[in-house]
DNA sequence: CATATGTCCTGAGAGC
DNA sequence: TGCTCTCAGGACATAT
C-alpha cells in the first residue's frame, strides 16, 4: 500500500472530505472540519509505513495514519464503489488528483496526529517492525511467554506488521506447529521465524498483496495482488503439503482466528526440526 | 501483570 | 426464490 501511494509524495492536498454515507462513519479523528483544516494546502514529503499502518507525512508535521484493518484500501484510482468511501483527499502539483480511503465493513481508521500524538498513539503502542526486528530480539521478547507462538505473533505491540495470512506462512515455513507455546521454542527456531518472516513479508511485497476469494483487497490503482498464487497454507484447506507432499493442509481454530498448517511438517515433537540447543 | 474473551463492521455463501 | 445464520480478522475494551 505504501509504494502504491508514493507517487503522492511532493502533492498538495487542497481539500479533505468525507463523502456522504448512510452507513455507520469509520473511527475518524479529528472530526473531518478539522482534519479538513488542518491538511488543506498542506504539502504531502513522505509517505511511510509502521507495520500495517501508512503514514502521510505533511509539510506542517502533522502526519495522515490509516489503518486498513480487513477490507480499507487507500487509492489512487476510482474505488470499487462509491458506496464505502470513507476520505477523499482532492491533490493538485502532482500526477494524481485524489487520494481515498475505501473500506466495506468500516473497520478501518484514519487519524491526523501531531508528532506528540503519534508517538504516544502509535508508535509507543508497537513493537519493532517485522522487516527490521532481529531475531534475539524476537526471542527475548516472548521466550518465557506461555501464549501460542502464532497467537504471540499476531500481537502488534511484540512485533508490528503480521496479520492472520501471514502468521501461517511465516510458520509453514519455519516448519513450526503454530500450537508450539512460546517458552518452549528453541533460539534456532527464534532465528527460523524471523528469518521466515523476511522472506514471506519481502514475497508478499513483491506480489503486491493478497487479494482472496472474496476479491477486496486491491491496490492502490485498484489491480489485484499476485502473494494468492504463492500461499502455502493460508486458506488451502485438504490439499497436499507443498512441501512434504504427504500431510494435508488443516485448519484449526486459535484466539477465535484461523490457522492453516501441515500436521506432518510443522510438528512440536519429531527430529525434524527440532533442533538440540539452548 | 499476563493472558483470554467479547465486540464492532458488511457481504458472501451455506442451508433450508 | 428468499429467508436466516455463520464467518472472515484487525485492534481495542473488558474479563479472568
Amino acid at each position: 500500500m505504501r509504494r502504491g501511494v508514493l507517487p503522492v509524495v511532493g502533492s498538495r492536498i487542497t481539500k479533505a472530505e468525507r463523502p456522504v454515507c448512510r452507513l455507520r462513519p469509520i473511527l475518524f479523528e479529528p472530526n473531518i472540519r478539522t482534519f479538513d483544516r488542518r491538511v488543506r494546502g498542506q504539502e504531502i514529503v513522505d509517505v511511510g509505513r509502521r507495520g500495517k499502518r501508512v503514514m502521510i507525512h505533511l509539510g506542517s508535521h502533522d502526519v495522515i495514519v490509516i489503518e486498513p484493518r480487513m477490507t480499507g484500501l487507500v487509492l489512487l484510482a476510482d474505488p470499487p464503489g462509491l458506496a464505502h468511501l470513507r476520505l477523499r483527499l482532492t491533490l493538485a502539483g502532482g500526477p494524481n488528483d485524489q487520494l481515498l480511503f475505501w473500506d466495506r465493513r468500516g473497520l478501518g481508521t484514519v487519524r491526523l496526529l501531531s508528532p506528540a500524538e503519534l508517538k504516544i498513539k502509535v508508535d509507543d503502542k508497537l513493537g519493532p517492525d517485522a522487516l527490521s526486528m532481529c531475531h534475539n530480539e524476537l526471542r527475548e521478547k516472548l521466550k518465557a511467554s506461555r501464549r501460542e507462538i502464532k497467537v504471540a505473533l499476531l500481537d502488534q505491540a511484540v512485533v508490528a506488521g503480521i496479520g492472520n495470512l501471514y502468521a501461517a506462512e511465516i510458520l509453514f515455513l519455519s516448519g513450526i506447529d503454530p500450537r508450539t507455546r512460546c517458552d518452549s521454542l528453541t533460539r534456532p527456531q527464534w532465528k527460523r521465524i524471523q528469518q521466515a518472516t523476511l522472506a514471506v513479508l519481502h514475497e508478499a511485497i513483491e506480489h503486491e498483496g493478497s487479494t482472496l476469494s472474496d476479491g477486496t483487497y486491491r491496490n492502490a490503482l485498484n489491480g489485484e495482488g499476485g502473494y494468492q498464487n504463492y500461499h502455502r497454507v493460508y486458506d488451502r484447506v485438504d490439499e497436499p503439503c507443498s512441501r512434504c507432499k504427504k500431510g494435508r493442509v488443516r485448519r484449526i481454530v486459535q484466539a477465535q482466528r484461523s490457522t492453516f498448517f501441515c500436521p506432518k511438517c510443522q510438528q512440536r515433537r519429531g527430529l525434524h526440526h527440532t533442533v538440540r540447543t539452548n
